[in-house]
Formats: structure tokens, sequence, C-alpha cells
RNA sequence: GGGGGUGUAGCUCAGUCGGUUUAGAGCGCCUGCCUGUCACGUAGGAGGUCGCGGGUUCGAGCCCCGUCAUCCCCGCCA
């Protein structure tokens, strides 16, 4: 039986009238009259409509009444242009039919769960168990086929400036900083472990040592850590790494991939160039070291304004050593107890003690805080932010880091309120000269900012030993709406600076030789200075999809409590598969285990 | 680990104040009819552990307690 096709359904077309063609699909949608029964059929390249006559092909017309949705067919025939009238201006293909001759069922298909269509909204987890079926509709292939042509592009682009593609292991050393990391359980080691790679960070930092020079790699990292909607715990990133390199040379890449993967790839807007801003301008314009550019209602600082003020509410702050900062709400006046009581716990999730608002309206001021302030302080307030009539301030006094945290929340959910947030633009910026350590209060000591391994800015090297915290780095993050979508730095490539920043991070000598003895060694056999950086490709793809959802743009991802509802992974193992690896279950873990 | 939402037919949902002895709708599915439809039409039919367990009540899809699943957020994510 010859069933193999000779052309594909979605590209049947005029040009075609006449030809004698056979097609592959599947059983869209079957429409029986009594008499002739139209099927419109579906491969990946589109859909076509199959007529079957019982008078001119019978045996075609009766094999076409068993069909049902979701069958595998193949089908021969003519085409042909639609009798006059019974065009179809809706489907790309709608000019013409097949005329089948011989139908072939390949396959038979049970009643799809959800049907296979793209205007549906169906319980994901339902679309997850069957994800094989989810991904037959035609939106769901179009994201695939994006992501297929964003990671050809990507690997055009790097071969093109001589970057060379290296697979690094799966199985890695632990290194129980940062993120929780997934274990392996070794067989030939009793006790021991390999761990999946967070990044494939020292390795591509080895491979400069090594000469490669310029490397990049399509890179699956792996995370233990809790999935959200824009998160997962394993993830894909385009990693890159060069010698002899700055951090302009390196920002200057990955603009030029970014900006030819949105013209080429979608129909969004950009700003060229991308902006740039300081760590330190970051916060304190908008609070967040990943600022939604797309709009302003930027952080108004008021300390002047009510530097004598005595509302205890700004005093304490002040005199703490905190901030007094207000956002405009721009046509805001009229909100109501209850919505200011949702902006008010939004604020309170990150700290605040409260939020304190100011309506301005046609008969005068309204606000908690009206008859604390002064007249001047609170028309110094007023005018300092710009509102007019109908237009409400939020006002947050507290330390620097909860102004920062909870007036970034309601900077941004005010955004979406209004609509300021268009999502037709990208708005990439850069944000440089990162912290090299933040104060880890509950540990008390410092951390990264970034990892261990980003070099301190030459300029502040000094800072090290007498003020680590005002150490900057050559670490920078590209930005895009508010969401970070690369991280890289300039790293470090001398053993005594990077023993240095181990001792500030508060490791022991020993623990720095075991856990990074190899990468110091490396550092002692002519390392090059390098930096790099690692766009994540799951998030870039939902930037040109729009999604908000990273689920949606991964082929089988795991829910948001790190299942794979088709596989039911993870799951229990045998007895046997367990004592190979030397491992036994605790008691209260045997109960536990999962048995959906 | 914490907070919030959701769970009723294969799918999407409705179900009022706890009360019409038998829990509904649309789509899908099955059967009949129908030779130009494309969301075909038309007549009929099947299909329910109201997530699960307990409780309150004369009576629970609805109220209470617990639990499971899932979604969003916080913590966490060098």
């Amino acid at each position: 039986m010859d069933w193999q096709r000779t052309k594909k359904c979605g590209e049947i077309s005029a040009q075609d009238i006449g030809q004698e063609v056979r097609l592959n699909g599947w059983v869209q949608r079957r429409r029986d009259h009594g008499g002739v029964i139209f099927i419109d059929m579906r491969d990946r390249w589109g859909t076509v409509q199959v007529v079957l006559d019982p008078t001119s092909a019978p045996a075609a017309h009766a094999a076409a009444e068993g069909v049902r949705g979701e069958f595998v067919l193949s089908v021969s025939g003519q085409v042909r242009r639609r009798p006059e009238g019974t065009e179809n201006p809706k489907l790309a293909t709608g000019e013409v039919e097949i005329v089948a001759e011989q139908v072939y069922v390949l396959n038979p298909s049970k009643t799809p769960p959800f049907p296979i269509s793209d205007d549906v909204d169906v319980d994901e987890l339902i679309r997850l168990k069957y994800r094989y079926l989810d991904l037959r509709r035609p939106v769901m292939q179009e994201k695939i086929i994006l992501r297929h042509k964003l990671v050809k592009l990507m690997r055009d682009y790097m071969d093109d400036r001589d970057f060379i593609e290296v697979e690094t292991p799966i199985l890695m050393k632990s290194t129980p900083e940062g993120a929780r990391d997934y274990l392996v359980p070794s067989r030939l080691y009793p006790g021991h472990f390999y761990a999946l790679p967070q990044s494939p960070q020292q390795l591509k930092q080895l491979l400069m040592v090594a000469g490669i020079e310029r490397y990049f790699q399509i890179a699956r990292c792996f995370r233990d850590e809790d999935p959200r909607a824009d998160r997962q715990p394993e993830f894909t990133q385009l990693d890159i790494e060069m010698s002899f390199t700055t951090q302009e040379d390196i920002l200057q890449l990955m603009e030029g991939l970014i900006i030819e993967i949105v013209e080429k790839l979608s129909d969004k807007k950009l700003i060229k160039p991308f902006p740039r801003l300081t760590y330190a301008e970051a916060i304190e314009r908008f609070g967040s070291d990943k600022p939604d550019m797309r709009f302003g209602l930027e952080f108004v600082d008021l300390s002047d304004v009510i530097a004598d003020s005595q509302f205890k509410v700004f005093r304490n702050a002040i005199d703490s050593g905190g901030q007094v900062k207000g956002i405009l709400a721009p046509g805001c006046a009229g909100y109501s107890r209850k919505e200011i009581d949702d902006l008010t716990a939004m604020a309170r999730q990150f700290g605040a003690k409260g939020l304190l608002t100011i309506q301005v309206l046609e008969d005068g001021i309204k606000s908690p805080s009206a008859k604390f302030l002064t007249p001047e302080e609170m028309s110094g307030i007023v005018s300092k932010v710009g509102a007019k009539v109908g237009d409400m301030i939020m006002i947050v006094a507290d330390q620097p880091s909860v102004v920062a945290q909870a007036l970034n929340r309601l900077r941004l959910e005010i955004g979406d309120r209004l609509g300021l947030r268009d999502p037709n633009m990208l708005y990439f910026i850069w944000v440089v000269d990162f912290p090299l350590f933040e104060w880890k209060e509950a540990e008390k000591r410092w951390d990264s900012a970034h990892h261990p391994f980003t070099a301190p800015k030459v300029e502040d090297i000094a800072l090290l030993d007498t003020d680590p915290g005002r150490v900057r780095s050559d670490a920078y993050d590209l930005v895009c709406n508010g969401a970070e979508c690369a991280s890289g730095s300039i790293r470090i490539h001398e053993r005594a600076v990077q023993e240095r920043i181990f001792e500030l991070l508060n490791y022991s000598l020993e623990e720095t030789v075991a856990r990074f003895g190899h990468l110091l060694e490396a550092f002692e056999y002519g390392a090059p200075p390098h930096g790099g950086i690692a766009p994540g490709i799951d998030r870039m793809v939902m930037l040109l999809t729009g999604d908000d959802n990273i689920r949606e743009v991964i082929a089988f991802p795991k829910t948001a409590t790190a299942v794979d509802p088709m596989t039911e992974a993870p799951s229990s193992v045998t007895e046997e598969q367990l004592k190979e690896l030397h491992i036994r279950l605790r008691e209260g873990v045997i109960s536990e285990v999962r048995t959906t």
C-alpha cells in the first residue's frame, strides 16, 4: 500500500488544480451530508477540504463513513477548484478541495478528551496530561516552530561571529551555594552524588582557560526551587563566554542578537539602542533592578519637602535612616476604600507598615494624613509629585529596601490598571554596575549579588578591605518589560582575587579548596581575562509570543508543583533500584510516597 | 514553609436562602435522516463518586472540619 504523501495539506493551492496528490494527516472535522461527505484534513502545514462523492468513488466514500475526529488518513485524489460560491475565505486553502479517490485509515483514534482547536479554553492539567494532543493545536505548533527558529537564529548568529558550541556535562559536582541542586545518586560510589548543573558557569570558565576563547551552548539548567508562572525546575539558556573581552563587547554582542531576534521573529516595537541604567539609578527611580520602562510613574523622593514634618510616620522613617517616597497614580483620585485597602495589602506584603494615599479632588485633598501635615507640607508633596485634580499619590515611608519593594509593586499595579504596559512594545534596557555583595542579615555575612566568580570593578578593588558593601562589579542584566532576560559579568581570572572573594563570603580555606579547587588551580595556568552572559530562551520565547506563562512555550513542562502529569514524574522506584544505589527510605517518607 | 483562588457530565460552565421526590445548559459523543457543507442541518439517545473523608441537619452540590489535586503570589530562585 502506497500511502506516503506527495503534498502537504496546508500547501495545496490553486496552482495544484488538476494535479493528482496524496495527503497524510489527521481528521480535523467530518461533515456527512447523507450523500457527499466533507473531511477537513490537517497536517503541520495547515488544513484542506477533502470531498467524498458516493457515486464517483463509492469505496472511498464508504471508508469515510467510519472516519471520526483525529483519525490518521492517507487520501489520494485530484485537486480541483471549488464550485462557484463554495469557496471558504476563512481557510488558507479555501479556493480548492481534494476529490478523494482512495482513503486509507492509517490509524483510528478515540474521541479526544478535549477539542483539538485553537479557540478552546481547557483546564491546563488536562492539556498537560494529554500534551501530545494539546501540541496538535495550531497555536501550540506555532510556538514550537517559533522556538526552533529562535534557537536556529541564535546558533547562526554565534557561529557567524566565530563562537563554537561545546557540550558540558549534565552530571556534575554539587556546589551547595545558590539554588538547591537536583542530586543524582552514584551507584559506583556509595553515599556519593552527582548534581545537575544550575548553569554551566564553572565549565565555561574552564573552557576559557582551555583556549576556546569564544564558546556558546544551548544549555539546559536545573534548579530545585518552587516553580512559578515564569519559572521551571529545568529551563534553557543560551550560555555564552568569551576571552580577552570587556563588558562593552558583551553588551554589543548581545544587543545585536536580541535586535535581530525581535526584528526577524516578531512585529513588536523596540527602543534602539537599549538604554542603560546603573543599578543605583534603577533602585532610586523604580525600586527595582528590573524596572518596566514602558511607562513612567517614577518614584519621587519627598525627604526635602517633609524634612521638618512632625507627622510621626514620616518622622520615624527619617530618623531611623529610612526614606519617604511617593508615586503618582494618574486619574485614580476616585478610588474607593476597598481599592485603597487592596493596594495597602500589596504594600504590606513587602513589609511596609502601611500605605499613605492623597486623593486630589475637585473640592480639595482627601487623605488620612491631612490633619497631621501642614498645608505647606501637603501642597509641597502634591506639587513635587506633580499631581493634578483627579490624581492620587501613594506614599511609603520606611527603610529603603521596603520603600523600594512596596512602591515597585504598586507602580506595576497602577501601570497594569491604567493599561500602560503596552503588549506590542519590548522595552529592553541594560542594568549595569551591580554591587558585588549584598548583606545577608539572617546569616550576618556578605553574599554575592550575582555569583562568586564576578569580578569587582578595578577602581573599587581597594574597597574590598574597607567597605565591601560599596564594591561595584562588572555585572550586567538585560531587562525587558520588567523581567530579567539575561544576566552576565566579567569574571575573576586570578587565583588571589578569587580566594579573597571566597574569604569575604566567609568560606573556610578547606571549603574553598574542596568545592572550587579545580577552578583556582586552573587560574594558575594562564587563565585569560574573560566574561560572558546567558539569556534565558524560554523567557525570550515568552516575550515574542506574549505569553505570561512559561509552560506555554515548553513542549513538555512541569506543573507549578514540579510534576509532569503525562508521565507522572517524579515517581517511586523499585526496591532493587534503591538497593543498587545504596539508598533506603525513612519510614515516614515511604508513607508519603505519591500514588496518583 | 506561608497566604489566596479553583474543583459539578468527555470539555466549558450554571446551580438563588440548605428544600419542586428525577442535578441542568452549550459543545462533544452515539443512532436515524439529509449530495455543497466548512461552528453543516435535523430528530432522537446515552452520559454524574457534585475531588475525597468526616460532621451539622428532618434534609447538603450549597454550611462546618479535615484532606487531596491544581493555579497565582510571598519565602526561595548565587
